[in-house]
DNA sequence: AGTCGCGCCTGGCGGC
DNA sequence: TGCCGCCAGGCGCGAC
């Protein structure tokens, strides 16, 4: 499931073979994803040129004068570049053809991603209303402390939400408390600055080293059909219930909060 | 306004 | 072997 680090890894993967490439065709096999895909709009785009790639948390854009598209990979999706012909699988929903020739295809099992179509100078009240990029300096102690003010919600679900920052997915939330030594069910307000501070800075250590890590082992976006390796880099909690704590050698606990699994060590996060 | 629970979707897995 | 049922999970949305 792409976390901020691998939709980052397929931005910088995706963006030299795309980046001032007329598009040249455009074919949507599978129309119903997390919305409909607004095929229409996206058939017009035929002769213009994508300016730039950019992110926003999770989501892609490939800029035209006219506006973006906006991609959303959802849980299982992947973007890649076909310099030849490949066989469409029953997966590959969208592709979008470049006038160099190469193709652009968008693949998604699962359909929770989303293609959106944002207008030059319209921003979509789903990007307007996202929280502050992680690894920027708008992401900070300060802040934390700020949003986390007499809120109840389990600090997870606080920092999962990406209306208070961007890109911390179930797993790297589950590192960063890890990390920073909090207890992921603890009411938002009631943990102490120095915990926030700590899982601020939790949060950007590992998610710049897993993009640094995407470096390497989601290199290769053109013309692999293989399938992504993502999450190679090790993981201190996540999937690791019921074995040992790699400080304290406690055995892991696995409770549900919000439908998804959360790991942590009694000892060590309080 | 904050919090909670729902639903979208399918590959993979355990159980029989 | 084959089939069935269940689960994961991002995230916007509607309900309280």
């Amino acid at each position: 499931m792409p976390e901020l680090p691998e939709v980052e890894t397929t931005r910088r993967g995706v963006a030299p073979h795309v980046i001032n490439q007329t598009l040249t065709s455009i074919v949507v096999r599978q129309p119903k994803m997390r919305w409909p895909v607004p095929v229409d709009v996206l058939q017009s785009l035929i002769g213009l040129a994508v300016n730039n790639v950019s992110r926003r948390g999770k989501y892609l854009f490939l800029e035209t004068e006219r506006g973006a598209i906006v991609i959303h990979l959802g849980m299982s999706g992947s973007l890649r570049v076909l310099t030849h012909y490949v066989e469409p699988g029953k997966h590959d929903h969208i592709d979008i053809g470049l006038a160099s020739g190469a193709c652009l295809r968008l693949t998604d099992p699962r359909r929770f991603g989303s293609v959106l179509w944002q207008p030059v100078g319209e921003e979509l009240s789903l990007i307007s209303s996202l929280g502050p990029e992680p690894l920027t300096d708008a992401f900070n102690a300060d802040y934390l402390i700020n949003r986390s003010q007499g809120r109840s919600v389990a600090i997870k679900q606080l920092v999962m939400n990406s209306h208070v920052v961007v890109g911390v997915g179930n797993i790297y939330a589950n590192e960063a408390l890890f990390m920073a030594g909090i207890d992921p069910r603890k009411p938002a307000g009631k943990v102490s600055k120095p915990k926030l501070t700590r899982l601020v800075a939790a949060i950007k250590k590992i998610l710049s080293a897993a993009i640094e890590q995407g470096g390497t082992t989601l290199r290769d976006f053109v013309d692999s059909d293989g399938k992504p390796g993502y999450f190679a880099q090790s993981l201190s909690v996540y999937g690791r219930a019921g074995e040992p704590c790699l400080v304290c050698n406690k055995e892991l606990t696995e409770v549900r909060m919000g439908q998804r699994s959360t790991v942590f060590c009694s000892r060590c996060q309080r």
